[in-house]
DNA sequence: TAAAAAATTATTGTATACAAAATAAATAAA
DNA sequence: TTTATTTATTTTGTATACAATAATTTTTTA
């Protein structure tokens, strides 16, 4: 039973909360704990054994998981079980076109729509990025870098587009998870801060090509050639049937 | 018990199906139920109800309602059930706005990647949606209008932008519901036809301006500057507790 | 020993039962 | 008659039980 039971701490808070938004709560814990790594890609998610971890029985489970894969975190195969998402190349590339696509409207928008505040939010954002780089906190940054991306599509002031590039952004960190090449790749806080100044100068036209640069570092950080060393080992020893077809 | 109950008949098909994809075909009829306009915005969607009608239990009639809630065709409140959306005028502004920028996208992604075969699918689309529209079938128009625009994000080829365009077309359909001026839009099947051409062509600015002026186009012909009539005429007689305040 | 088949175990899919919340109805007070 | 309050009913939220499917182990056979 605690074979495919993740080891690692889920639940946050155990106090018995006051029955609402309890599915609320789960999903926000699972979905952290997915962008923060402590879930890697791959990893099976039993019904019966996050129910236990969180208290609650798998009717909300099943509903928090089926939320996770409407998100592309999660990939639910029929009558196997939910599986932390492993995008494939080809989705890598997609979400990245997608988001070069959405997030230049994004800027454009940010830059009519922008107030003091908003501005002010961006910056406190970055420097909380660069704190934890400083720090050599890679979890913290992975998500602080994606809430930049968050709060301009805020700032932008339509909800729908925002609520697109949460759910890319989160696909980006598992992309990057995967695929990025070195270790560590060399800050973007300098390239978050030059569109910020750019979108205050009201100078669009930069403030969509820094963004476009950026998103284009980022995916050429990542090596999209090759399929996973996984599938390699297996080929490599020219085994006749490879087994980890499940995530295709 | 049948109070709530949708006197249309949603299921098309009776038989007992071996099991598997059970939720899928739910879901296909209750898209296609909410589309065809078969079920009006506001209407409540009982879960018992729903049960009754497909013949399964709650459960996945839950999983299907959550899953059209997901895409914002269903609006779910919590402790009092699930409603066909009604979009505020702030929301079918936003929806068309993120349709301008993401379908610019997929024009200059379809320019590129057009083969002859896609080009004949989306005549053969539009054809079927002149045919509709001459033998007045309005509800066979309004699907064949949106699918020309999930043609065209398939041509473009990528998955994820695809899936939103789909969600974003099938909102702007509960939308044209509830805010078109005149009965009957000018037919826009020249319109489809012209960036069908500059496609074909080649002619990426040309293509991108038509689907600009078309998307336009769908958003003046909306009556978004007042309240919807029925909070209207409360408000005419002066009475002070409106209780339309279900889908705010 | 290795491969195939059968039986066992575990896990997901679905239905049902019960608890909590909200709505509707009925009664009481102004 | 109208408004408040209480009671009853309906409906959703959650847990649990059972069925169906997939994965695992054991047994059989070559």
């Amino acid at each position: 039973m605690s074979r495919t039971a993740p080891t690692v701490a889920l639940n946050r808070t155990d106090k018995p909360p006051r029955k609402a938004a309890q599915n609320e709560r789960i999903y926000e814990d699972m979905f952290a704990a997915i962008l923060e790594q402590r879930l890697a890609p791959g990893t099976k998610l039993s019904e019966d054994t996050l129910g236990e971890i969180f208290g609650v029985s798998r009717t909300v489970i099943r509903t928090v998981l089926q939320r996770l894969a409407h998100e592309r975190i999660v990939q639910i195969h029929p009558n196997r079980g939910a599986f932390v998402s492993e995008p494939t190349p080809d989705e890598a590339h997609e979400v990245l076109q997608a988001r070069r696509l959405i997030e230049e409207g994004i800027v454009r928008m940010a830059v009519r729509n922008q107030t003091p505040t908003g501005i002010r939010d961006l910056r406190r954002s970055v420097s909380a990025e660069r704190q934890s780089l400083d720090k050599g906190n890679h979890e913290a940054w992975v998500r602080l870098s994606g809430d930049f991306h968050l709060k301009l599509a805020v700032i932008a002031g339509n909800e729908t587009l925002a609520a697109y590039v949460k759910e890319l952004v989160s696909r980006t960190s598992l992309i990057i998870v995967q695929y990025q090449k070195g270790n560590l790749s060399p800050c973007s806080c300098a390239e978050h801060t030059d569109i910020i100044e750019a979108i205050e100068g009201g100078n669009e036209e930069q403030a969509v090509a820094l963004m476009q640069a950026h998103l284009q570092a980022c995916e050429d950080q990542l090596n999209l050639s090759d399929t996973e060393p996984k599938a390699d080992l297996y080929s490599i020893f020219s085994k006749p049937s490879v087994k980890s077809g499940e995530v295709a």
